[in-house]
DNA sequence: TAATGAAACGAAAACGTTTTCGTGTTAATA
DNA sequence: TATTAACACGAAAACGTTTTCGTTTCATTA
């Protein structure tokens, strides 16, 4: 087992100063040809690799970024670290994956220890818990000392940073609108508590749209499900006490239980009922009929947002300017809905 | 903008040297009970952390590990880094996530990149390409720089180190068993091309399971996928040319489009057609009807990775002997197939 | 009173770089 | 021949820690 080679070890076998080693593999004039040469030569040989941590040390940064998310086994989540990752990388930055697991604690704790040091900066999407205590605190104080963060998805007007999300209650309108386009009255809503953001937003767009539509609300069509519940017999009982001609849920695992639902009620879909879900994700496309979906561009937001950062990392004056990028979103028809 | 509190800063301070202020903080004996005191209370108020990269160049060790996988939006890998960090996040180490994309390139460039201080250790899955290419000189040099490498999933006989697997022959055999205990005869097997490491050894297990029961293998029933063609229409053709009693596909998404082609035709599920598949993720447990598949707790092995991993990093000699621990597997039945 | 020892602290090296500012040598110029 | 300038290189500081080995001070003991 050799140790990596480091600079001093090649100037004592070379019998040079540690300096000229150093300017001599950054090809500095300075040096003469001949020992530039020499010097190259020995450490491409060796295969010498200049240590990263020293270098952040002296540079005082580390081109690594970290990314918090709830949740990788999740195709949204999952798509949009596919995203910052190739962004990075593109830019010569590493990236350090957290996860919350939907927990204030374990968002605190990952973030205060990277901030000491470890990274250049953040890219988050808030845990329900801390979206639920709306305790912001440790992400204020890690921007006041200077570390830059992007918000995306879950985020919260709480926090002055750079944002990248959709536009949740648009993106609802248009599905809810088409339905409405096509004589569906009766429309159901899945959605999550309140006070995770986009849920919250998404049932909001769901009201508007009635409302402009001179339909009332009815409550009872609007399902908020809770972690912990089982989603299959909470949207046996929705089915059981309700009728609908078409139903919106806020992610794709609700929407495919409605479907298995609404099929093993008898229904037919789309005839008798459509269905659209948010997040263009794996189940969607696969399930049998696939699911119409608002497909969200997860993979460009962790680019975007991957690139905010980046852009404020590089940027020699911190300026106080933020900005929120709103991702365009398309609805997009495949079988649980008639064109 | 105020930039992390550093040991000089609070010396100077407080007048005292840095060396008293680091052993006041570590509570060392050898400070009187005043300073250490006072020196604490001026720590904990300005919220002094140490910073993590002096601390890794001191100690040589970074306190990450990497992950290279070819891709995350992919259950199994999703599941799998779920495990690495649980378990890494117990033990103090950060995960750092690489994506190969398949690639044999990036794979090389992010592993090179990252052995160079920036991380102690690798957890890795090959890349398509590189197992095709069956070059592996860049994974021997990293182990033997001393760095610690532990490979799951997609591993190689050609490297000696530490392994995470499935016994992929013997799935097989028990889900392939288990369709002629049920007396299907004619079994499909929907596979990757033999280059990828579990696809062969997939393969291997369907044919050897056939064989031990005295039944032909006919070639016709093997498809093999490669990576671009599109998965739709060679099923479909695969249905055309063939007719079958029961079909195993090594992932998912083969496997739900099997399900999609045989509902197509008019077959009904499991009554005229079985299916299993490996991985058990979200499309199988989602689809409808679900589908039965061979459990490989990815979860279970990011853990062990991790944990294998950890052990070396953390024990003090080195010792030279390497294991390869098999992650048992569990036929799960849905509705694919007939208890 | 002189020697001893403990207590409390500081200086400096080390980790591996980069970079600034010398300094010694040589060749060209006045 | 003495001065200057270019050239080629080295010493040392800096990034922020930890840790070893002094060193100073003071009280205790012979």
């Amino acid at each position: 087992m050799k140790k990596n080679l480091t600079l001093k070890q090649i100037a004592k076998e070379l019998d040079v100063s540690i300096s000229t080693v150093s300017k001599a593999l950054k090809d500095s004039e300075e040096i003469s040809e001949a020992t530039r040469k020499k010097i190259q030569a020995f450490a491409k040989l060796y295969n010498y690799k200049p240590n990263n941590i020293a270098l952040s040390l002296k540079n005082r940064k580390t081109k690594t970024i970290a990314v918090i998310i709830p949740e990788i086994v999740h195709d949204f989540f999952a798509m949009v670290i596919s995203g910052v990752e190739n962004l990075a990388n593109q830019y010569g930055y590493n990236v350090l994956i957290c996860l919350s697991n939907e927990s204030y604690e374990r968002e605190v704790i990952n973030m205060e220890m990277l901030a000491s040091g470890s990274i250049d900066g953040f890219i988050m999407s808030l845990a329900k818990e801390t979206q639920a205590k709306k305790d912001y605190h440790h992400i204020k104080e890690i921007i006041n000392q200077g570390m830059p963060v992007v918000m995306f998805d879950r985020v919260t007007r709480e926090v002055y940073t750079d944002k990248v999300i959709i536009d949740d209650v648009l993106a609802t309108q248009e599905a809810i609108q088409y339905f409405i386009s096509k004589g569906k009255r009766k429309i159901g809503f899945i959605t999550t508590p309140d006070y995770i953001s986009v849920g919250r937003l998404r049932t909001e767009g769901y009201m508007r749209t009635l409302e402009a539509n001179g339909i009332d609300v009815d409550e009872n069509l609007i399902l908020r499900i809770e972690d912990e519940t089982n989603i299959d017999t909470v949207i046996e009982e929705f089915f059981e006490k309700n009728e609908f001609n078409a139903v919106m849920a806020v992610n794709e695992l609700y929407a495919v239980n409605v479907l298995k639902t609404a099929l093993k009620r008898g229904l037919k879909v789309p005839e008798d009922l459509n269905i659209i879900a948010f997040t263009d994700g794996v189940i969607s496309k696969n399930s049998i009929p696939s699911i119409s979906t608002i497909k969200q561009n997860a993979f460009k937001m962790g680019e975007i947002a991957a690139k905010l950062l980046i852009q404020k990392l590089e940027s020699e004056h911190e300026n106080e300017h933020y900005i929120t990028e709103v991702i365009s979103t398309e609805l997009l028809h495949r079988e649980t809905t008639t064109i």
